[in-house]
DNA sequence: TCTCCACAGGAAATTGGGGGTT
DNA sequence: AACCCCCAATTTCCTGTGGAGA
């Protein structure tokens, strides 16, 4: 084997299953979702009925997706087993998806095979129901992070109505929604939330000891007996633990663990590995949000960064602007107005990069905010000069 | 105490672009 | 080519807030 290339197999027993496309086949964890699902919604299919519409909320890395998914397998091969029901499960992630119109051209690209983006919102509708109705039977539609297409959507409360209204005939659609954002159920259209949540079931963070047997699950097959000391386990699980209490979490820290283990030729992974671990992690998840903002966020980020390489943070709104500008002039970018860049500046808020801190009372009163980064300085500056026409804004600026 | 000013942020209108049809 | 639909980003317009200074 060539300098370029390590053989891991000291370390992995099976990368694979710590992978994020993995999906577990037993959720012990999960056992009270995983009844409520199975009994009191799905089970009427087995009787030739359609299933309850149903509704799984919960923070991400919680095991919503995996336990429908595992579910809904487990219920297909009893279906199959049984002669004379027709069920079709169909998957739809709503990510990167503002609004039902796209969700509706995805499913009826996935169930016809061509886009009809663009053809009026009714059409499309149309075009949905008739592919659906081709299909006949049972079919349940899961829509995954449907949190993503906004809560004033008419899809939520449109398709798991289909037949009352009379979109369809001889044939039922029932609709799982999965959503991240515990907010996003309590704002949904009251129609929508009526006919979509006839059953609720939520997710709640996974604790310590319930990562931990998972980590230890899932390292019996990922990795070789013993290369991973139970220490490092725990505080894989106790990290994540206080953080999220995501399994997906809790799973990228012991990976990137057993991946700095092997990079150092060491046989076993411990703490200090799951340590290094987090930090990485945790860089890189700042850095890839940062990554994924727009061109104009992204200069309002520049903005409140460049202002605190001079230590002028907390910065109010109109200096913040005011560097703004001034980059703007040395970037090869339109600027925007004051508004605007204030919304941005709450849209990093969101997202945690930067914090706002409204005080009543500067000079003029009135309400006012202070900004100032919520992250490492370093990584935001490595990441935004990444971008090549912000390479050197910051030294033009007031680098020290 | 009253008024004014600087900022906050909601709402509506506008812009521009990607997809399509006819 | 002219036109339609949908969407996101932005601008424009406007009202609300509350201490400073008259």
């Amino acid at each position: 084997m060539t300098e370029y290339f390590q053989d891991r197999s000291e370390i992995f027993e099976s990368e694979r299953i710590l992978k994020e496309s993995y999906t577990p086949n037993d959720l012990p964890e999960r056992e009270e979702q995983l009844k409520r699902l199975g009994l009191e919604v799905l089970s009427p299919v087995l009787n030739d009925a359609p299933p309850h519409n149903a509704f799984l909320y919960g923070k991400p890395g919680q095991g919503k997706t995996a336990a429908a998914r595992f579910l809904l397998e487990e219920l297909q091969e009893e279906v199959d087993e049984r002669s004379g029901i027709n069920l079709t499960t169909i998957f739809q992630t709503c990510k990167g998806h503002h609004s039902s119109y796209q969700v509706a051209c995805d499913l009826v690209e996935q169930l016809t095979g061509d886009n009809p983006n663009g053809h009026p919102k009714r059409k499309v509708f149309a075009r949905l129901y008739d592919a659906l109705q081709e299909i006949g039977g049972i079919v349940v539609i899961v829509l995954d992070e449907v949190d993503n297409i906004g809560n004033k959507d008419m899809i939520l409360y449109e398709l798991p109505r289909a037949r009352d209204n009379s979109h369809i005939e001889d044939m039922d659609v029932s609709v799982i929604g999965i959503s991240n954002d515990m907010t996003f159920y309590e704002e949904l259209d009251p129609r929508a939330k009526d006919s979509l949540c006839e059953v609720e079931i939520h997710f709640p963070p996974y604790d310590a000891d319930q990562l931990r047997s998972i980590l230890n699950r899932r390292s019996e097959k990922a990795f070789v007996d013993s290369a991973v000391t139970q220490e490092a386990i725990a505080l894989a699980a106790a990290l994540a633990a206080q953080d999220l209490g995501s399994a997906r979490q809790a799973i990228r820290y012991l990976y990137k663990a057993g991946e700095f283990a092997a990079l150092n030729d060491e046989p076993q992974v411990c703490e200090e590995h799951v340590r290094k671990a987090e930090d990485h992690v945790e860089q890189m998840n700042i850095a890839q949000s940062i990554r994924d903002l727009t061109i104009q966020d992204q200069l309002a980020l520049l903005a409140l960064t460049s202002l605190a390489t001079g230590n002028e943070t907390p910065a109010p709104t109109p200096e913040v602007y005011s560097r703004y500008t001034d980059i703007t002039s040395h970037v090869d970018t339109n600027s925007i107005a004051m508004r605007r860049v204030r919304s941005h500046l709450h849209d990093l808020d969101m997202i945690g990069v930067v914090s706002g801190a409204k005080r009543s009372g500067g000079s003029r009163g009135g309400p006012k905010y202070y900004w100032e980064l919520n992250t490492d300085l370093d990584t935001t500056v490595n990441v935004l000069t990444e971008e090549n026409r912000f390479n050197d804004v910051l030294s033009l600026i007031d680098r020290p």
